[in-house]
DNA sequence: GTGAAAGCGCTAACAC
DNA sequence: GTGTTAGCGCTTTCAC
């Protein structure tokens, strides 16, 4: 592969009648130059077409024009449904094209032995301008702590606000949950079922907690037959949903701490003929895409994953060359997407 | 930011006790290296836990590391359900990960005016290796004239076959078409019905011909009024079947363009009570998600999109600094999903 | 305000 | 086989 003839700032100089230190100062926006230069400069880079070259940049500089997004790897091809990496991508993507900063994307399987490794090297290698560790990734001290050591600025985004010495974006995982329970509630719904997740991911300890906090605020007792415990698949919403509906004291409506096992609890009731929401309301979380696509829809929440990413790189964005990110956890809130799954409890 | 102490090229040399030219020969498993130097080198290498600067490298070399996907941006944001650009970066980052390369995704915007200046500055600041450029960018003819004017090697990904001067690689949208419509035949049915989608993806001509060959392939007569034309959407599927099942010469199978769409006509199917596939088969294509979420789960085309990708940045990457790309588009096969929509043609 | 010189860490071209 | 010497295109430092 030839170089293609590009041209550079020594080009540039030589048209502007200035120095290439000149040149650099109008490209980086320094100040200290006089606005007749900058003009100048300013024609001569848009006549010649001039796009300084990254590497050379990067080179110098000590620092790149890169923001990395790291996510777990399984979760692309496992659940290409849930779109939470398209989400956060999405975000990102927004923040860096409105800065002129590229992204690159490297999923890791955490499970492997040398995570740690792989991301050394690729900082060493990109040094990025900053990291956006998604979770379930911001969750792993070992994780975060490699990238820490490099130096690198890195936002963790979690689900449920944590309380470190970083800083981080969370949303309001608790919160919402409680929020959720409390419309069902207002409903007039009084035995409100939980469909627990799998306990690996932080965030089911969180929805759990919300789910308690919304009964409590709304005067309703807490009932253990109500709760079940699913893995967080399909499969397991069903196997739940159908042991929740055999039971006596059967509930009306069925949260789920995440959209595919509501999905499950949904396609137990098409079976059994369990009119929804006429005689069952079900509320999942996550707001995969699943959940417009099915009859009825299903009402779920929503986390502000694109925002958070897009905070995230705008913060790294901002930060870089200048002081460190200030310890501190951003809170950005889920929406409630209110659907035809759920309505009034049934008389 | 300061620099993060970083061992570079010399301390390994040092360390070695050769010159740096050599441990450069080894990192790029040159030839011309006595096997006793090589490992030498490689010791240091490991102890000192170097990592050849990629900025360093790109710049003295003319040529990166990375790998750029370019895709049409909205996808991203209007079907996230179908993990189209997912299947995409699995296969490219599959590729990459193995030959140590990082992939950059830039969604562009076809619609915008500028996707061309954009192009060509992302190329000159990032001097990618190769890029990848998913459909529909890749049937625009200014897109890969602008791509190709830089000299940046690339490979066109597309659906249909095309024939063009360059090296492209596509699946067999026609013959997998006709292959599903015989299937269909084969089940018993005689009146098979198609669903067009928006004619703006050149795929959809090409899903249309495979069912026409697919008919006639099996001795079916083509009837004008067993063929409608959505707009890719579910909403326009549904306007479809409802059209196609009021007719008084109704089908007994019905094969639309894409899943979305196949999902409105089994959701139509659903709300009239039609048994499915008892009374009526449905197939799709493209394999989104929600086909294996909706009950019955659908049978549909899946297309090769990881391996296609896959094997376009192996492509890319193996060519770097090499011969030019051999025009000629490669096939990479589609399979059939058998699932649960389709059967036996009713009595 | 502006410029000259010295690298950043590597590879290319050529010597030996 | 291996080393030497120039750069790659930019930023940094410091002088003016």
């Amino acid at each position: 592969m030839k170089p293609p003839v590009k041209t550079t700032i020594e080009d540039v100089a030589k048209l502007a009648g200035v120095s290439i230190k000149t040149v650099s100062r109008v490209v980086n926006r320094e100040p200290n130059v006089r606005e007749s230069t900058q003009e100048k400069v300013d024609v001569a880079i848009k006549q010649l077409n001039y796009k300084p070259n990254q590497s050379a940049r990067n080179l110098a500089s000590h620092y790149s024009h890169f923001v990395v997004l790291i996510y777990d790897d399984p979760s692309i091809f496992e659940i290409p449904s849930s779109g939470y990496i398209t989400r956060l991508q999405e975000g990102s993507l927004r923040a860096c094209r409105s800065a002129h900063y590229e992204l690159l994307i490297h999923p890791c399987n955490y499970r492997s032995d040398d995570v740690g490794a792989e991301l050394t090297s690729l900082i060493a290698q990109v040094r990025p301008a900053g990291m956006i560790i998604a979770a379930p990734l911001s969750n792993m001290p070992n994780i975060v702590r490699t990238i820490e050591a490099t130096g690198t600025p890195f936002v963790r985004l979690s689900s449920g606000s944590t309380t470190t010495k970083e800083f981080s974006i969370a949303t309001n995982d608790r919160d919402i949950c409680a929020e959720m329970t409390r419309y069902l509630a207002s409903l007039g719904h009084k035995k409100i079922a939980f469909i627990k997740g799998h306990d690996s991911h932080k965030a089911v300890a969180l929805r759990f907690s919300g789910y308690k906090d919304g009964l409590s605020q709304s005067s309703l007792p807490y009932a253990k037959h109500l709760v079940m415990s699913g893995d967080n698949s399909i499969g397991s919403g069903e196997e739940c949903a159908r042991r929740l509906l055999e039971h006596p004291d059967k509930p009306t409506a069925i949260f789920a701490a995440n959209d595919d096992m509501a999905a499950g609890v949904l396609r137990v009731a098409m079976r059994l003929g369990i009119d929804v929401p006429g005689q069952l309301s079900i509320a999942g979380c996550d707001d995969i895409s699943l959940c417009q696509q099915v009859y009825p829809t299903i009402t779920t929440i929503r986390p502000p994953l694109a925002a958070m990413a897009e905070r995230a790189a705008t913060v790294l964005i901002s930060k870089t060359r200048s002081t460190e990110l200030e310890p501190g956890t951003e809170i950005i809130p889920a929406v409630l997407k209110i659907r035809e799954s759920t309505g009034p409890a049934p008389e």
